[in-house]
Formats: structure tokens, C-alpha cells, sequence
DNA sequence: GTGAAAGCGCTAACAA
DNA sequence: TTGTTAGCGCTTTCAC
């Protein structure tokens, strides 16, 4: 076994390369090379000796070699608007089960939804030359992406048509839920609803909007002045946007929320200004992301499926990648919403009917 | 400009590299390496040249030829539980600010507890060459470890010696938090405390229940039969543990958890067996994650820093990577503990006093 | 089917 | 101070 020295008083094994196995297996770099590449044509008798070189060493490949010579680092980048967000940590783990197990690895970024920060981001991840990036932070700044578009690096963005046909894009269907969710709030007697949407900034803050208005609209229900109001998507926000409700003439009895944080955070503060949910108030909350069951009460929401958001990406980072020249492969993906009743809502209270 | 033919009708700027900068600048190779790593020794004047060069081609260096070359791949990784579980969510983004910070990127994994799953993630680890290994997730096995001492690779562990004097750890001092927690419930009244543990493959599930042992006879309070019980550490892990507590004959009339998650799996609980938290019975976490403050009650817990761990984990990493040489470095580390004192704790009813 | 050899883009040792 | 050059560990022609 080669060995270096190493300091004064040890030696160490030196980490071994592939013309260790190849000396060990008595063949050359380039057969190694074919074998572990999976190269139909080694013969088995070479291959086994070779595969026998490679676990007698514990060998295994030098990735950034790789990467030089081969120009693909088998990195994908996935940037996400906020790990902080239990939305995001599910998304990325089921984005990286899938990237795992097509022999990729990610490199995770939050860009919260600052341009700077997501240019930089970026920009790290060309540095590390990724083979496609998944931007799922709902709130990109086209102006940085082109970066990745003109170096033809795969790009899959959420809730955004950069209008460059080689990006692709995964349209979120909330209008089905959110329409489920007003009509379940009408039937159980509600007219007056609010909605604490998400900040402006984020594409899906505004298409969550828009759908709500149209949802109402079809209900036949007037959405008075002030039931809409920005929030930011957090705890804090969802305490805040509910002070405001509170403070209004002519309050809601039902508070739709852009998402499942926003929901908690009035669920909090409806505890504490001593209003009863879903008794006094009810409550409808966005994403179903898993704390949601276990709110008190338990939250009812519109589920968006982390799985199939991250199984889409994925998916059409890999059309991408191995497809670049065919204009005809899929470039818009559809990821279904749908409402699930828990305990945060029931009907009005007697005197607000 | 170079250019080459790609596709048939358009032609793409070739992604410009060291040679391409030289030749616009009319200097060497290596001045341009030179530069870009700051190099003392190049005139002002090539500088000058070279840099101009590099931003009219917004160049940047291939990090895979750098590593290859330098041995050095600028790649933390970074070893979690489970990213799910929103106290890790926060300690990696704590990670990852001081890592870029310092101009390093991140590799994170799940171990999800598993020790399979924890051989491969030091294998991808292992693989793209990384620098230092933050293993946070409680409960490694120290086999697949060996791997990374073995080839000299920085260590920190969480909460366990290695026993390796090169590898280093970090230790929580949850016994002040724990003994705090304990004082606070016997000053409201209580004596029947029990605990929710968390798995006992996790060090500091361990750690964690020793402490409480610790405090609770410290208390000259005594531990009945049955009212430490193991969870798992999740939602739904807190929601079983309390249910077996209320099977009991004796219930306690506080519940200390193991962390967070399983604290807010109580509270569920209770609420769905129409107990009041915390007038009939209180709930202390542990962690004080984002989510505690706006649970219904807020959360009593004991809070350790996310910060504060995720940075004595990157100071570990860095002084065993840039002195590896010097055997008087800090190689432990502690994070203290204290409590929170929120909504879930009262004194008991009076029937059981 | 197998091997020799030419780089991938960069850093660092050595020359000048 | 600057340039020339030899690799880093690997994949991939191109001969055989």
C-alpha cells in the first residue's frame, strides 16, 4: 500500500486514486475507469478483478475530477424562500429523496425572498456549477435567473413563467381548494370572510389572492374594504393581520390565511384576545404543512403536497438535463390543492348571523 | 470573444475560464490565479488589468478544478437528525450563515437517526471531499465515524466524546435549564412530575433524562414507577406519551418533555382530552423552537441556542482545519440552557395538591 | 476488449 | 514581479 508521511511520528494511508486500483487489479486507468462507469464493454473477467481492487481499497471516486473532465457535477441547486418555514424543510426532504436516489446531490439556499440574497445564491451555485436549479422561493427576481438561462443551465420556477420556452414551470392549482374552502365556510353559514394574504412580492401571494376574490365572487360574497389585508407569511404576521381585523368595524367571523403560518399566528392571537376558535372565529389556514394537525385546535387547511411539488421539480429538471434539444417535452407541471376539515371551523356565532 | 456552435441556429459565449481572462489581459495564467487569490506579489497595475478583464467576462473560477488541485473543496457537512423537525431547520441556517460567511458551502443531510442512513450520508460526504463534518444529529454511531477519523477529516459531535483526541464536541449543559425547570413547577406547587424522554438511540435523550433524575431528587422529589416513558421526539410521539401518562393510577400533575415537539404533541393531547393547560396539568418543553412562543397556551420550555450551537460547531470545525497541528485547541465546547417561563405552567388543581 | 495519452481548469513550484 | 510548466484524478478519444 502506498503511504505518505504525515507529520513526524505517523503514517497514514494515502486516500487511494484510480491508478492504485488499477495497479492493484493489474489493468489500466482506463479499463478502472470503464468499469466503474458501468462501460458494456470490460470483460468480466477484468471487471471482477477490478470491482475486487476497488473494495479491497475502499475506493472511491474523486468527484471534482470528475466534474473537470466530464463538465457535469451531478449537483442540483434548490432554493427555497425560507427553511425556517416548516413548508420548505418538507419540500426539500422529499426534493432531495428523489435527487438521491438519480445519483445527484443538492445544494440548498434560502433566499428570503431578497434579490440580493438570491443573487448570490446563484451565483454560489454556478460557481459549484450545478446541473439545474429548482427555485421554489415563489418570489424570484427574473433579472438574476438570466444568469442561469444564458449559461442553458436548467431551471424549474414556481408560480412564474420566466417566458424563456427552455425554463419550466410549476403552476400551483390553489384556485380548486380555495374555492372548496369558501364554499365549506358558506355552508356552514359564513358571509363574511377575510383573508390575510402573503407578502406582495411573491407570485403566490398574489395568485392566492386573486383566487380568493374569484372564489368570493362566485359565492355571490362582498369582500368588504380592509378584510384584505398583506401580512408576510410568518407567526408574527398572522398575530398582526388579526389586530387589524379585530380592530374593524364590521369584523369577520371566517379568516382565510395565504398560509399555514399566517393561520397559527391568529390562532395565537385569537388565544390571547381571549376569542374562542372556532367558536367565536373561524380559521382556515394554507399548505397543510405537519404541524397543522396538531395545532389547538387542530387546523383546518388547503393541502399542497410538498411530495409532488418536489417530485415535479425534480422531474422537470430531468427532462431538461436529458432532453435539452427536444422542443416537445413537458415544461408546465400542475400541483392539485384541496381542502381538509379540522377542528378551527364551525358556524358563526348566533349574534353575527 | 471565443465562441462555439451549439445546436445549429445560434451560438452560445463559451463560459470563459483562467486563459480567456489572461488573454484579455494580457498577462499569464498564473498572474490571473494570483490575483484572484490575492496574492501580495502582484503590481497594482496587472491587478488592475486582471480584474477589469474578469468582470467584462463575469468570470469565475471552476471550484472543481480548484479543489482538485488544491485538495481543498471549501465543503462543511452538515449531519441532522431529521430537517423536519424544526429545531434543526434554524441550526442550519445559523450553520450556513457563518460557513458562507467564512466562503464555505454546506452539504446537508438526514440521518434521521438511522445508522444506515448515516453510513451514506458520509459516503456523499466523503465523496465530494468535504473539509469538516458537523455531525448534529445526537445520535451517531461511531463505526461509520471511524471513516472520517480515518482519513483525518475534522469532527464535531454533538453531545458525545468520540473518544478520538482529535475529534471535538460539544456539550449542552441542559442540567441548569432542567433544574431550573424543575424549581419553577416545585415553587408552583408540584410534585408529581413526570417526563416524556425522548428515543434512547439519541445521546441527549439520555443526557436529558439523567438530568432530570438528577434535579428531581435534588428536589427530594420522588420519581414514581411509570412516569418516565420514551418517546420519539415528535408530534405525534408527545401525543401517545401523554395518553399513557393519563392510563396511570397516579398522574402527574406536571410533564416535563424531552424537547419541544413532543411538548406541543401534549398540549394536542390534552385539548383532545378536554384537559385545560395549564389548569389542570403543565407542560414545560425543551429547545424553545420558533414555534413555542405560538403554541396555544406559549410554551413554557427551557431554551438552547441554535446560535450559539451552530456557531461553537463551525469554531470547532475551522481551528482543527487550520491548526491540525496544534494539540491544545479547544476541542469541547458547552451551551448552556435556561428556562422560558410561558403559558403552559400553573399551579396544580387543587384536588391533587 | 484494452491501453496509451491528451486534456478538463486550476494552483504552485521553479525560472527568469 | 512575472511567466512557464508540471501535475491534481479522472474521462475519453484513438490506436492496437
Amino acid at each position: 500500500m502506498v503511504r505518505i508521511r504525515k507529520g513526524t511520528r505517523k503514517t497514514v494511508a494515502k486516500t487511494p486514486d484510480i491508478r492504485t486500483v488499477a495497479a492493484l487489479a493489474k489493468v489500466s486507468i482506463a479499463t478502472v475507469s470503464r468499469t466503474i462507469n458501468g462501460s458494456p464493454v470490460v470483460s468480466d473477467r477484468l471487471s471482477k478483478r477490478v470491482w475486487q481492487a476497488i473494495e479491497q481499497l475502499n475506493y472511491f471516486p474523486n468527484t471534482h475530477a470528475r466534474s473537470l473532465v466530464s463538465g457535469r457535477s451531478r449537483f442540483l441547486g434548490i432554493i427555497v424562500e425560507n427553511i425556517t418555514n416548516p413548508f420548505f424543510p418538507e419540500l426539500i426532504q422529499s426534493f432531495e429523496e428523489v435527487a438521491v436516489a438519480h445519483g445527484y446531490e443538492i445544494l440548498i439556499s434560502s433566499s428570503n425572498s431578497d434579490a440580493a440574497v438570491l443573487a448570490n445564491c446563484v451565483r454560489r451555485m454556478l460557481e459549484r456549477k450545478v446541473e439545474g436549479v429548482a427555485v421554489l422561493s415563489f418570489g424570484a427576481e427574473a433579472p438574476v435567473l438570466d444568469q442561469l438561462v444564458h449559461r442553458d443551465i436548467p431551471i424549474v420556477l414556481a408560480e412564474f413563467r420566466l417566458g424563456d420556452p427552455k425554463v419550466s414551470t410549476i403552476l400551483m392549482d390553489y384556485n380548486t381548494g380555495i374555492r372548496e374552502a369558501i364554499k365549506h365556510l358558506v355552508e356552514l353559514g359564513h358571509r363574511k370572510i377575510a383573508f390575510l394574504a402573503g407578502p406582495y412580492k411573491l407570485h403566490s401571494a398574489i395568485t392566492r389572492e386573486n383566487d380568493y376574490r374569484a372564489a368570493m365572487e362566485e359565492a355571490g360574497l362582498a369582500i368588504q374594504k380592509n378584510w384584505v389585508i398583506e401580512c408576510d407569511h410568518t407567526l408574527k404576521g398572522g398575530v398582526a393581520g388579526f389586530e387589524k381585523l379585530q380592530a374593524l368595524a364590521t369584523r369577520p367571523t371566517a379568516i382565510l390565511c395565504s398560509n399555514d403560518m399566517t393561520a397559527i399566528g391568529v390562532l395565537r392571537a385569537a388565544y390571547i384576545e381571549g376569542l374562542r376558535v372556532p367558536e367565536d372565529v373561524s380559521v382556515i389556514g394554507l399548505d397543510d404543512i405537519d404541524f397543522a394537525e396538531f395545532t389547538v385546535p387542530p387546523l383546518t387547511t388547503i393541502r399542497l403536497s410538498r411530495a409532488d411539488l418536489a417530485r415535479a421539480a425534480f422531474e422537470a429538471l430531468r427532462l431538461q438535463a436529458e432532453e435539452p434539444d427536444n422542443p416537445k417535452i413537458q415544461r408546465e407541471f400542475l400541483v392539485s390543492t384541496n381542502l381538509v376539515v379540522r377542528g378551527t371551523t364551525a358556524p358563526p356565532p348566533a349574534e353575527a348571523k
